[in-house]
DNA sequence: TTCTCGGTAAGAATTATTCTTATTTGCATA
DNA sequence: TATGCAAATAAGAATAATTCTTACCGAGAA
């Protein structure tokens, strides 16, 4: 619980931009939309609409379930928040809007972000210019991590 | 209907391979197997299960939706198709199991793929390969195919 | 040809997400 | 500070995608 968190520094200064971009794009600030983006920035493993929901039963206990997906979508729109590609049923979510990849272990499913900037500076190949306006590219790596590896081979853990 | 199509002298090879697979795998070589497998491998456009069973109505009336999902998660198991990244809430397939990429269209959802032979044999940057074992990394890339962008600015289809 | 077990169809069940409706709340204005 | 109203919320119903259950069927071995 203590782990899967972004320094508190940031995340004053990500609360304010969030608050800035609600007020520009005529979003109201409430108690809920303020609180689930806080959850979510302050999470860097990508929750679910039902992990976030059930992290934030201690300070919303009333709140529902449809508000964050409602919520969650609201935000996509006004790119607060990106859905995360994957294969799972469940749809995950980020607030971290800079560039950046991942890194999913395909045995305990966490997302992890990484940052490639000599990628990210790569130009496309050239076939693909011509097929329309591009948008972003991103790089989705799979594997097994270390502490699953570990635990194939019964390995304590650390 | 006549777009979306692989050619046929390498589907025939792609029949051979997937039957030899299923004899190795001990899977039955049922008329619904070899036809959903024919089937995806034809198509070029990733379809979902549901688009799948859609297309096998003319030569598989009685074919269910349960067995396109139950037949393609068997496949899925025994690495003869994958399973698409998207945000959709469908699922996409292909057959395609060559290393490739995809672009897709954030407006008609088209997935295309591409091939990228400079970044499939970039290495990695150093601070993953602590992370564990990487099974393989692959780029998606967003925007606006052609087409949307033409029928966005008015213009008529060629 | 017969036997056996995995595969299939049909419909019920489950899971994830969205809609409907009545109520509440942020916030602009009096 | 009080008032009004549109936007946001909660609760539960509804929908969409996928999976399970069960009884029957057919592929392939003997």
């Amino acid at each position: 619980m203590s782990e899967n968190l972004a320094p508190d520094s940031s995340l004053q200064q990500q609360m304010e931009t969030f608050e800035e971009t609600c007020r520009t794009a005529d979003l109201k600030l409430t108690h809920q939309r303020l609180e689930i983006y806080r959850e979510l920035a302050r999470a860097t493993d990508h929750p679910s609409a039902e992990t976030l929901h059930t992290r934030l039963q201690k300070s919303l206990p009333t709140l529902s379930l449809d508000t964050v997906y409602r919520t969650l979508a609201t935000f996509e729109q006004h790119h607060l928040v990106k859905k995360v590609q994957t294969v799972d049923s469940q749809a995950h979510f980020e607030a971290q809007m800079s560039q950046h990849h991942h890194v999913i272990c395909d045995s305990c499913k966490e997302i992890m972000d990484f940052h490639w900037n000599s990628f990210d500076s790569t130009p496309l190949p050239e076939d693909l210019r011509q097929w329309g306006a591009i948008r972003n590219k991103n790089v989705t790596i799979h594997g097994t991590c270390r502490k699953c590896q570990d635990v194939k081979a019964g390995k304590k853990p650390a």
